[in-house]
DNA sequence: GATGAAAAGTCTAAAAA
DNA sequence: TTTTTAGACTTTTCATC
């Protein structure tokens, strides 16, 4: 409940989110505090548009490799890239799943390129967002739980 | 510049970042207040642990479409599914790609499920992650801009 | 854990340059 | 657009429950 109203605006005040969830504002710090000592929050950002910076093609590059791409090297060459926003290992036809933003079609070409450069890339298979319905936060409410006894907190 | 260093840490006192930029804690306010005006800071928010509230399994899942699947009503009933992080109409062999976080792989079969409940799909392609290299903000960095004679703000 | 209150620190707006 | 200033508001701590 906290989660949610910090992930849907992290600016409020302690007393709005007291009022929300019913305690008083030194007893939301705290848990808050906790949430953030025990990783659960990991950081306060801001979320940027990304046409207005700059990035506003988005594409999904499956990466098909000729030898093992879970190790450490690779993660550091993909994070070296800066479009590449993110990098999964994956199960299925292909051995990564990257994300990545550019400004123009051009640049996702030189990312590509890029890509290649990667040791290990044999090849890749690119998906082009023409429109994006939304990206929003993970969703934190509670759901029901099957074989615990005790909810999502 | 201050994009970036919001983006690593929005909790951040005005004077910090002014100390940063090198301005006064009053100036920084005040691009602050515009990039948020301008609507280039979407929004003040907190990332979370997927694992740490009960979604630790990540897929993307590729949809096919027996008909145009780019409208509201699509959007709305992906919306309503909890589990979908993300949601795009793509270019390429697929339709749709979401992007999905469940608790289990169980979880992961019901959202499945769900979208087959959509009008329109026809079937999809599940890729899962076996493991995330890297998450990360939106690159903001002025890169070199070709073409014309500001830099990225 | 939660409360309430005091102290420290920060935000915000406004005037002036 | 930036700086400075000052009052209002928030965060943080701490004693207490």
């Amino acid at each position: 409940m906290i989660l949610a109203e910090l992930q849907r605006d992290a600016t409020q005040p302690y007393a709005a989110l007291a009022q929300i969830v019913g305690l008083s504002p030194g007893a939301v710090h705290e848990r808050v505090r906790k949430l953030r000592e025990r990783g659960v929050i990991v950081r306060t950002t801001v979320d940027v548009d990304p046409a207005a910076v700059g990035r506003g093609v988005l594409a999904y590059v499956l990466i098909n490799a000729g030898a093992w791409m879970g190790g450490e090297e690779t993660a550091e060459a993909l994070e070296a890239i800066p479009s590449i926003e993110e990098a999964h290992v994956v199960a299925g036809a292909a051995t990564l799943l990257v994300k990545v933003r550019t400004q123009t079609t051009e640049e996702l070409q030189a990312t590509l390129k890029k890509l290649f450069d990667v040791p290990g890339v044999t090849g890749t298979q690119t998906i082009v967002a023409l429109e994006t319905f939304f990206e929003r936060p993970i969703d934190v409410v509670a759901r029901p739980v099957r074989g615990t006894s005790k909810g999502a907190r």
